[in-house]
RNA sequence: GCCCCGAUGGUGAAACGGAUAUCACAUCAGUCUUCGGAACUGACGGUCCAGGUUCGAUUCCUGGUCGGGGCACCA
């Protein structure tokens, strides 16, 4: 529908004189004004040299003519000189049927055909448990990985787990002074991590030990060492793979920072030998200087790959094991300006790979309330965090699947709501007072709309036909779902499709309170309205990977 | 010191350069509980400051204030 407007648009202003504007076509903000609107006219008052109004009137009668009466009941000139657009009984009557017709494949678009996408996220630091700030990365990142997928691409998901270094070693020291040789938990490696980077801190002995166990995971050749560092780096990959599964999350590829070290290396040794890198103190670094960007170090002077080389090393490595046309990597916004560094650096070495990655930045959850801090540290765990916020959950609902669904949704919709970037506030109470603005909230509206629909089928009979000559306005929500599915895959902002929902939701309910279905006037029409309803809302749910109970 | 990001009602957020700045929570006042009340309706209240660009600025530019993050051998 936006794309047989914008057309119409298009084809008036090139018979105005004005072919290259740039228009919007979009939802007024206000639905009263209309389906859509476009500020075509006032975009090419200037190229024209006429006032906005002269050209809006024109513009609307040749819409008018155009889409003719099926499609556009009423085109108006409104404000400065926008061009309202008002649709048809009949049109809005086409668009819910279609809705209600189209099934999973509602909403689904054509932008990313044909297209090899490959999406990192989540990544994990092996032998250190998954903290709430991986929580944001994985929800985002999935979000976004379906989007994309929704939008017609390929798609591959991978993840980049930290399994060497010293971080991996300070683990290794706590497990060997604690006398573990099979560890089985995560929490086991937590703790030793704990232990064995205070030692860092505190003891220059420990930390002599700790710099010699990094040297010698990075060499491989201590058998009974690397046995430990497999088995370690096993339980904790178990650990991650359990919360991924309670997210809706699988990765096709997992790689660890030992996969890249050698590619790394090389890249950057190569590198230096063109002059892309430099010598300097033993270190081979990356002059960011003119560039805009930090100088970091890629190799450091006892020749062991630092993150940034690993990164290199990773981009050739995903290239060669799934070559894709777009590559994209979420992380952490604290790690945006190292990742300039690394992405001016493949752009010296590697150009092609550069250019189609692009790299995302989330924010850092924040607890609104200390309470659910289960421990004395500061550190909350992922998987505390989840278990805290089911149990919560529980309250209301006694079936265990059913909590987790919730709890799920809540979690989800509070990260997925706000533009990806800026950091979020949780509050599970309030998340889970479930009163508007939640995951619960669509979830509710949609499980009632699933509950009418059962009981309408159930009574059977022959529903009043007909529908009210002005459209709800559900309808004029329901319409608009492909195109936010489109947009919010083109910004990577899983906000706006949420945004929508909440006030699809919204609309639902305000719907539902006011009419009557079963029995009610124009019955046939209004449970096509509930199909459609639950048609969008369970595929738009999907794409953000909430979790759609069938009760609640 | 340098670089990046942010600042919107009491609180948390939204708004390709567009119309009377949207939504939720909280507060206050109602609906009514005969298709599921985790609901619905209404009231209250806001763009950090100073300039600039523009027909039009929460949005873009400059300067300032406050907050967060980053800045070579950690990830």
């Amino acid at each position: 529908m936006e794309e047989r407007i914008r057309k119409a648009i298009g084809e008036a202003l090139i018979q105005a004189g004005a072919p290259t504007v740039p228009f919007s076509v979009e939802r007024p903000g206000d639905i009263a004004h209309g389906d859509y609107a476009t500020n075509a006219a006032l975009a090419a008052a200037k190229a024209l040299g006429k006032k906005p109004h002269e050209i809006a009137d024109e513009l609307a009668r040749s819409l008018i003519d155009a889409l003719g009466k099926d499609i556009a009941s009423h085109v108006a000139v409104a404000g400065p000189g926008f061009v309202n657009i008002t649709l048809a009984r009949e049109a809005v009557s086409l668009a819910v049927a279609e809705a209600d017709a189209k099934g999973t494949e509602w909403g689904k678009g054509t932008d990313e055909n044909g297209k090899r996408v490959i999406v990192e996220y989540s990544n994990p630091n092996a032998f250190k448990e998954m903290h709430i700030g991986h929580l944001v990365g994985t929800v985002v990142g999935e979000a976004i990985s379906r989007l994309i997928q929704n939008s017609g691409a390929m798609l591959a998901r991978d993840t980049f787990g930290g399994d060497i270094g010293p971080n991996v070693a300070k683990a290794l020291w706590g497990l060997r002074k604690n006398g573990v040789n099979e560890p089985t938990t995560a929490n086991e490696l937590g703790t030793a991590y704990t232990e064995g980077s205070n030692a860092y801190e505190t003891s220059p002995e420990a930390k002599g030990e700790i710099d010699a166990l990094n040297q010698a995971v990075y060499a491989g050749t201590d058998k009974e060492l690397m046995e430990l560092w497999r088995k370690g780096r096993e339980v904790s990959m178990e650990e991650f793979r359990r919360i991924w599964k309670l997210l809706g999350t699988h990765f096709d590829f997992e790689f660890f920072d030992s996969d890249t070290t050698e590619t790394g290396l090389r890249v950057v040794h190569d590198g230096l030998a063109k002059g892309i890198f430099q010598k300097s103190d033993g270190a081979i670094i990356y002059n960011g200087e003119g560039k805009g960007v930090h100088t970091m170090v890629f190799i450091t002077s006892h020749d062991t790959p630092t993150y940034e080389a690993k990164d290199i090393g990773l981009a050739f490595l995903k290239e060669e094991r799934w070559p894709s046309d777009k590559s994209i990597v979420i992380t952490g916004n604290e790690q945006t300006g190292r990742f300039k560094t690394v992405l001016a650096a493949l752009a010296d070495v590697a150009p092609l790979l550069a250019e189609k990655t692009a790299h995302l930045a989330t924010g850092f959850l924040k607890l609104a309330s200390g309470k659910m801090s289960s421990r004395e540290g500061n550190v909350i765990t992922a998987a505390d965090f989840i278990r805290e916020v089911i149990l919560l959950a529980n309250d209301k609902n006694t079936d265990p699947l059913i909590a987790e669904q919730v709890a799920i949704g809540a979690i989800k919709y509070m990260i997925l709501r706000q533009a990806p970037g800026s950091d979020i506030i949780f509050d599970a109470e309030k998340s889970l007072s479930l009163e508007g603005d939640s995951g619960p909230y669509l979830q509710y509206a949609l499980v009632r709309a699933k509950s009418v629909l059962t009981q309408a089928e159930e009574k059977g009979g022959a529903p009043a036909a007909g529908a009210p000559e002005t459209p709800y306005l559900i309808e004029r929500i329901i319409l608009h779902f492909p195109e936010v599915a489109a947009h919010a895959e083109r910004e990577f902002a899983p906000n706006l499709l949420v945004t929508y929902l909440t006030e699809l939701a919204g609309e639902w309910n305000s719907f539902y309170a006011k009419e009557r279905i079963i029995g009610g006037d124009y019955e046939a029409h209004k449970r096509m309205l509930a199909r459609a309803f639950v048609q969008t809302m369970t595929n738009g749910l999907a794409i953000l990977g909430v979790p759609t109970p069938e009760k609640m």
